[in-house]
DNA sequence: GCCGGCAATGTTAGCGATAACATACGAGCG
DNA sequence: CGCTCGTATGTTATCGCTAACATTGCCGGC
């Protein structure tokens, strides 16, 4: 209600308002407001007032440019309706809750032009810090990142060089393990179910590794099926019942990730199909879901949470290690055999 | 480690850099970087080379401040890990790509203060628009909102007044029209099974408008139960035998969401229970999920993903209606009957 | 050959805040 | 009483970019 109005138009409010308002300069405002230098209670009270009465908010726009600083952190990562990735954002916005960072989200669809693009725009608003998943980038991306002149942090994967640090498990060795674990309960003729996805690296690497494991074993994969799009779940059952029809002998499967490996699960007990006598399962991620499932499928943690959590912890300089950068984290995925895997 | 040249120090490239690698004014890379302005072919490559080859990134928060515009949008949404929002993410991000525009995402944890400050937060960026989730906010962010001077969008939700536009559908007429639809087919003994969430104000007029349909017929819940936290599928199974075990004489059970829906399904398909004849079923939202499911579970879908276009369409200055603002957008949910409601 | 007119480029003045430095003022001290 | 010192506040100069307004050349028409 001061000047001819509430306000003329949109953001009219700037600290000068608040200044004249409350009979200061705008330094001092901006000092109140901001929480830094010494200025006198009866001050801060007249400002903090006027501020509220006005309904300023601060433009950090120029707040950003003067200072040189912004207490922004970009987040790169592919899907947002992956499950997997809320949780990794879920653990960086806790780690980041109290260090006055805030986490700004862009989304890649695995893409890695879209990448680029994402990264670039990001890079554009000078953010602190950079989340990013996976360590492949195409040239211009890493040459990015390389040169952003801010912590980079490389989430989710550990098989590759990476930028400055990274956060992530093996998805090479996650493959590895689960496979000779399925040898050890004694399973030889082992089918695979994945995503259509080449530029999903890490599905990639955890069923090389998975092939390799089954090689130690002298054993081949002896079928696989891919999907793309659709309900995880039902494509889950497709697919079983795709392979199962296509290769009857099969006695294990193994699904590279726990939606659709809760589908196939569903469809062996709707056909009476022995779990885990005749058949083991096991997925990937060890999701909340599996909870509630009939069974307890065989799975693999992929620390999400945790990810998130050090990773931002990095960004935001307190990193346990007391590094300042080019750190190497990696967390060790617990197998969790279920009821989908022989006992040994 | 490389040049101790192009840049001593971080982002230290500015337009500076670029004019005078490349002998042009800096207005002029400023042209070009933004292609805005005539500019000879020839100068265009000139520039455009020089800032490639020393990696130029403009910096958005200059720019921002210097032209009063910024293409961002805020979203400020509860959760992540809700599965509908992602949806409504996609909504926003399809519609938002082409525009220029880019969506910067807020997560409130569904607490009104945690809204309150990420509100302001967003708002300090001057984004040019505002898509929020529900109706229902604090004073100070009402007026926060009302003041913002750009569009505002207040999604998912129409049972109520909105600030400026608002999209969504209306929680109420969903529930009532699953009440009377499971009236009609003969069900007379119904529970509730919802989220314990004061602060989930759709899922709350779901169950009153819930409550209207049956009053219609002279009926009234006979049970209600309510969890939070943990797994939703886990949950819904537990919750569905606690009731049953209490009320063993109710014949219909209503879900306030499909994942606690799915896990009264398995639930009850695993304890030889009649669906829906003995007993019927039914969630809320149209989740992929239910496709992989033994059966499919009755449900109302939310149109999240149209929400978020509309809802983006109107911040982008798109909207089909040709209004700039001030519009309310009620789309209508269909009812999916699956196979866990008897046929009339 | 002079000048209007247009296309291509340059100059100037902020945008709204903050860093860094300057100033005012009262207290405490010898 | 003069001086130092520390606290509370004000001034000035950017931050990197863009809007708006010059300016420069070159063209053709009369």
């Amino acid at each position: 209600m001061s000047r001819s109005g509430p306000e003329a138009r949109r953001g009219a409010l700037t600290l000068r308002d608040v200044s004249e308002a409350s009979g200061v300069s705008e330094m001092t405002v901006s000092r109140v407001l901001r929480n830094r230098g010494d200025v006198s209670e009866a001050t801060r009270e007249k400002v903090l007032e006027a501020a509220r009465h006005l309904g300023y908010v601060p433009n950090k726009i120029a707040g950003a440019l003067a200072s040189q600083r912004v207490n922004l952190v970009g987040v790169i990562i592919p899907s947002l309706s992956n499950l997997v990735f809320p949780e990794v954002m879920s653990g960086i916005s806790e780690e980041l809750e109290d260090t006055g960072l805030q986490p700004v989200v862009g989304v890649t669809n695995y893409s890695p032009e879209r990448e680029e693009a994402v990264l670039y725009e990001m890079l554009s608003w000078r953010p602190s810090g950079v989340i990013i998943a996976g360590l492949e980038h195409t040239p211009a991306a890493a040459a990015m990142l390389e040169n952003a002149g801010v912590p980079v942090v490389e989430i989710m994967d550990v098989d590759g060089p990476c930028v400055d640090s990274c956060v992530g498990i093996s998805h090479k060795r996650a493959g590895l393990e689960m496979a000779r674990a399925i040898v050890r309960a004694g399973y030889r003729r082992i089918g695979f179910l994945g995503t259509k996805m080449p530029e999903d690296h890490r599905a990639r690497k955890r069923m090389e590794g998975f092939e390799a494991g089954l090689a130690e074993a002298g054993l081949e994969l002896e079928d696989r099926e891919f999907y793309s799009g659709g309900s995880a779940l039902k494509k889950g059952r497709e697919m079983t019942e795709t392979m199962l029809t296509r290769s009857p002998k099969l006695d294990f499967l193994y699904y590279s990730n726990d939606m659709i490996g809760a589908g196939g699960l569903l469809w062996c007990l709707e056909n009476g199909i022995d779990v885990p006598g005749r058949m083991g399962l096991a997925g990937f991620n060890g999701v909340d879901l599996l909870e509630g499932l009939p069974r307890r499928l065989a799975t693999m943690d992929s620390c999400r949470r945790e990810i998130g959590r050090r990773a931002a912890a990095i960004v935001a300089g307190r990193s346990p290690t007391g590094l300042v950068g080019g750190e190497r984290v990696e967390l060790t995925p617990t197998l969790e055999p279920g009821d989908t895997i022989r006992a040994v």
